[in-house]
RNA sequence: GCGAGAGUGGCGGAAUUGGCAGACGCGCUAGAUUUAGGAUCUAGUGGCCUUAGGUCGUGCAGGUUCGAUUCCUGUCUCUCGCACCA
């Protein structure tokens, strides 16, 4: 069999790669250490997809070129088995969530062997394996035994929390209640994202334009208790914290985005009596600002408090608790349908409909800065969620304000000078105050900071920092996911009275119970709640409990992973604490973008938790994050036809609303008719039809989907072509960041260059697997030792940069020089097969052995390249006249500049150019060119 | 609308302290070899002009420079993210 035949080679390799145990990561890392992390896959019922490999490849090829420079690397897999899809497809395949995830583990295992990445197996975890949730379990119970000390910014033992004096006289029941209000981990009655379709609540990053990330079911919002984690804590940590991180500005601003921290002012707008105006105003100049609004004042927020003597009207959120005592008895109808209406509207109406509404309460409020009375109004463009759910409203410097006043005819007034030429409405920029009598004429900043001073002297505002980023949703009523260790206390009638406890470490974990039926029913219970009275009723110290009935969301389990492969088997603790400071941080992290907010954020919020309570030793936990671009399915030509048949150009359709193709001029229905490659041709700026030259079709690639039927599977890829081929596909596609469609003779012409670089070591046409007779083992020329040398030295270069599409293109252009020399000096086939290993190592392990080696050459030293080697001896210089090229001149690479002006001039053709011509400048650039500037 | 990124042959892409545009691969053309080949090897392959040669050419329009894919200004298109966050 000497043809390259990787079905054959490639499981041979696997197998010994697996027996022998090749790529286990050592206890302790020896020397200095490498942590390459991918982001590890849902088990879904569909295996492994295209787009897996391509990050797992490039990180398989940092790994295996650090072994290779002596790192000690820890490289692991595992599988985020919990949460939606995995039950998703348990109830569609109608199997017990545990035995169906169990199933495609090993089916994505087996697809992940398939492809010889380096994973040291014996470190492998499933978040669903007991073992693995325990500690998950146990992490909770730290969030839920913290609390944020906001003066030293710091997650602290909920027993170190202060207890106010009042509330330490009024007894244990209130301490404990205090207490749990800062936990960490907590329970809130809050409006939430509820998924009829789905039977669970999702989290605000989980509703995209108000319908579910997963599955595109609506979301409704309705009140329910639910676990929150007080991320908003960190908000701070989380954003300063990106600034020494080696991650794209992208992902960076997309986090700080996602936090949205914004600095302004709380302040406080009086709407008690008009007789208790004065005394208010006095016992605040007393006090001081208070720590909660009572019903006497409007709090705001707002960034712009140099604004104040602007604010014409306030609005209030329809939700805001203060509706029902603001709204007069004349309003009190109109209101209350305002309200209705509002609670009607999905989120994605409300977003869909952007003309301002809103209802006049009948009361006003009083402007602390001028003492002014001004109209109190609800609508629904103020949010409940953010702020304090009401602001004041300045027309003259806010869109939105704007907008509303011109619908409701209400007042505007400019407190900041518009530059002359401004056409607009609101002015947003910068410019002096106006009409803001002790603020005239400062700046916006400067205005702020006195706006906020004189109310804070006042104890009528105070400066208040907010983020856009909410606590986090943490509950689901959903089956398969980690239960919580909560138990609420029960009265006689088995009724929760509201008191919980953490679920002893000791008795850790909390298994799921057995249930005969798991699937949702459409109703907010979780079915937890199904579970027979020994587990949902345990007693504990004489007292009985009821179990909390939640489970987590999925990405409870991805928030530690990468902590638990450094000590997977550990069963004393979550990560052994030695272990844990020397691999951690991981050095490389890569994975898709779309983990961009959620997946990080979570994980970096857990990871300073158990910074702060000593568990972990870094600040953050993925130094470097790299993320890999999409693949997307092949080309596609697609034509438009009308109803009658007649094709029209692309540029004339459009979608309507209901994302319907329609013909831009007259709306009629078009159908898109999918295009061979013969069928349409180049002309100007796009594609036409080869027999209809004016009309235009649309060449795109789409993402892969089951509908649209242009999925590839790996596995259809390693059996036609070999793991090999397919991974060195991926990789030359282009730059792995990028987006890129595939392309099957792509992946063709990478199974064409194996097969060359097979022949130019292995003897084709001989019965056996032998040496092909061109190998042999004398000394290089020095064209092929400069051939090995440039080489290494790119491929080197390129894999530092993780630009493996070059790399792969230096190693084609050695493996086509190679082919064209008789005689093939076995040392430097060696060191190419060296280079060439990480991106194919079943093949090269295959040559390495056939050159005459025992072991695995995962562990030989990486090639060196020496400079001196890879210099030209000669190079062509182009040489330009006026900037044009003119002529190419070969000379000794090392020639002086005047050397080099002589031989430019020298040359035939320049010489004639030149002749008669004065030189008004030349340029030399060593080594580079030669350009002669002449008067024309 | 706001923010980020990207526009280079028929296609994927290469080239940056500014210095030969199109490396490498696909596709295509021709030749060799083969019983045959969708195998292999060799050569060619950006457009236009009639060849030698010339000329244009990195989304578009300008600018800086001896010289611009690279720097600057404006503009268009696409992709991604955010989207009433006061």
């Amino acid at each position: 069999m000497p043809r390259y035949n990787p079905t054959e080679i490639e499981p041979k390799w696997q197998i010994f790669w697996d027996e022998n145990k090749t790529f286990r990561a050592p206890e302790f890392p020896q020397g200095d250490k490498l942590y390459v992390l991918d982001m590890f896959p849902y088990p879904s019922g569909d295996g492994l997809h295209v787009g897996h490999p391509e990050g797992y490849t490039a990180t398989d090829i940092v790994c295996r070129f650090e072994r290779m420079r002596g790192k000690s690397v820890l490289h692991p897999m595992g599988f985020d088995a919990f949460g939606l899809p995995a039950e998703e497809f348990a109830i569609k395949t109608n199997t017990p969530p545990r035995e169906s995830t169990e199933k495609n583990i090993a089916t994505f295992r087996r697809q992940l062997k398939m492809l010889g990445f380096s994973y040291d197996w014996d470190r492998e975890i499933a978040t669903t394996d007991v073992d693995y949730f325990r500690w998950t379990q146990w992490i909770f119970l730290v969030l839920f035994d913290t609390w944020f000390d906001d003066a030293q910014q710091k997650g602290r033992p909920i027993r170190d929390l202060p207890i106010p004096v009042d509330v330490a006289q009024q007894g244990n029941r209130a301490v404990q209640q205090y207490q749990d209000e800062h936990r960490l981990a907590y329970q809130a009655n809050a409006l939430v994202n509820w998924c009829p379709n789905l039977g669970t609540v999702l989290a605000n990053e989980e509703v995209i334009d108000g319908r579910s990330e997963r599955g595109d079911h609506p979301v409704e919002r309705i009140p329910l208790k639910q676990w929150m984690l007080r991320i908003t804590a960190y908000g701070d940590r989380l954003e300063n914290d990106l600034v020494n991180l080696d991650w794209s500005e992208s992902i960076k601003t997309m986090q700080r985005e996602w936090i949205g921290r914004s600095t302004g002012a709380e302040v406080d707008f009086f709407v008690g009596q008009q007789e208790s105006l004065d005394s208010w105003e006095a016992d605040r100049l007393q006090k001081g600002f208070s720590r909660k609004a009572n019903d006497t004042v409007l709090r705001i927020y707002t960034t712009r408090p140099d604004t104040l003597f602007g604010a014409t009207y306030m609005v209030i959120a329809p939700e805001h608790p203060l509706v029902d005592q603001l709204t007069t008895a004349d309003q009190k109808h109109a209101v209350e349908e305002y309200r209705q209406l509002a609670a009607a509207k999905s989120d994605r109406e409300r977003q869909e409909d952007r003309e301002k509404t809103g209802v006049f309460t009948g009361s006003y409020a009083v402007n602390p800065i001028n003492r002014t009375s001004i109209p109190i109004w609800i609508s629904d463009y103020v949010l409940i969620s953010y702020g304090t759910g009401a602001i004041m409203a300045v027309p003259g410097q806010d869109n939105r304000d704007w907008e509303f006043a011109e619908v409701f005819g209400l007042p505007i007034i400019r407190t900041v000078q518009p530059p002359k030429d401004f056409e607009g409405q609101a002015y947003t920029g910068d410019g002096p105050a106006m009409n803001s009598d002790f603020l005239d004429g400062l700046g916006v900043a400067e205005a702020k900071a006195k706006t906020i001073a004189w109310l804070a002297d006042r104890g009528l505002g105070q400066s208040k920092v907010n983020y856009k980023l909410r606590d986090w949703l943490f509950s689901r009523q959903r089956f398969w996911g980690e239960p919580f260790p909560i138990l609420h206390e029960v009265d006689e009638q088995g009724q929760p009275n509201g008191v919980i406890r953490a679920v002893p470490e000791s008795d850790l974990p909390v298994e799921l119970p057995f249930l005969e039926d798991y699937k949702p029913h459409g109703r907010p219970e979780p079915p937890l709640a199904k579970a027979d009275d020994g587990w949902h009723y345990p007693m504990l110290d004489g007292q009985r409990y009821r179990r909390e009935t939640n489970t987590m969301p999925q990405w409870a389990g991805s928030c530690w992973y990468y902590l638990r492969f450094i000590d997977p088997k550990n069963q004393t603790a979550f990560v052994d604490a030695e272990k844990e400071q020397s691999w951690m941080p991981v050095d490389l992290y890569v994975g898709g973008a779309e983990h961009a907010v959620l997946h990080l954020l979570y994980a970096r919020f857990w990871h300073k938790v158990l910074f702060d309570r000593g568990y972990v030793t870094t600040r953050e936990p993925f130094q470097r994050l790299v993320n890999q671009g999409m693949i997307l399915g092949e080309m596609e030509y697609s034509g438009f036809k009308l109803p009658d048949g007649t094709w029209i150009s692309a540029s004339n359709v459009t979608k309507n609303v209901d994302r319907e193709l329609v013909s831009k001029d007259h709306g009629q229905p078009v159908k898109s008719v999918a295009l061979q490659e013969t069928q349409v041709t180049k002309k100007d700026e796009g594609f036409v039809l080869v027999d209809h030259d004016h009309i235009r079709v649309e060449s795109r690639a789409f993402k892969m989907s089951k509908s649209r039927g242009n999925v590839v599977n790996p596995d259809d890829i390693v059996r036609d072509y070999g793991a090999d081929s397919l991974r060195l596909y991926e990789m030359f596609m282009g730059p792995l960041e990028a987006t890129k469609p595939w392309s099957m003779s792509g992946v063709d012409g990478v199974k064409k260059f194996l097969d060359r670089v097979w022949r130019i070591i292995v003897d084709e046409r001989a019965e056996t697997l032998c040496l092909n007779p061109s190998v042999v083992d004398t000394e290089p020329t020095d064209v092929q030792k400069r051939m090995l040398h440039k080489t290494i030295q790119a491929v080197t270069n390129d894999v530092s940069k993780m630009e493996f599409n070059t790399a792969i293109a230096r190693m084609m252009e050695f493996t086509n020089f190679f082919t064209k020399e008789a005689q093939r000096p076995k040392s430097i086939l060696k060191q190419f097969v060296l280079l060439l290993s990480p991106y194919a190592p079943h093949i090269c392990e295959e040559l390495w052995q056939l050159l005459g080696h025992q072991d695995t050459l995962a562990y030989e030293p990486w090639p060196e390249f020496d400079e001196a080697f890879t210099r030209e001896d000669s190079v062509e210089i182009p040489i330009q006249i006026n900037g044009k090229l003119k002529a190419k001149i070969r000379v000794a690479s090392d020639l002086s500049k005047d050397q080099l002006e002589k031989a430019a001039q020298a040359d035939e053709k320049i010489g004639a150019l030149l002749a008669g011509k004065e030189i008004v400048k030349t340029i030399v650039v060593p080594g580079r060119m030669v350009n002669f500037v002449i008067k024309p």
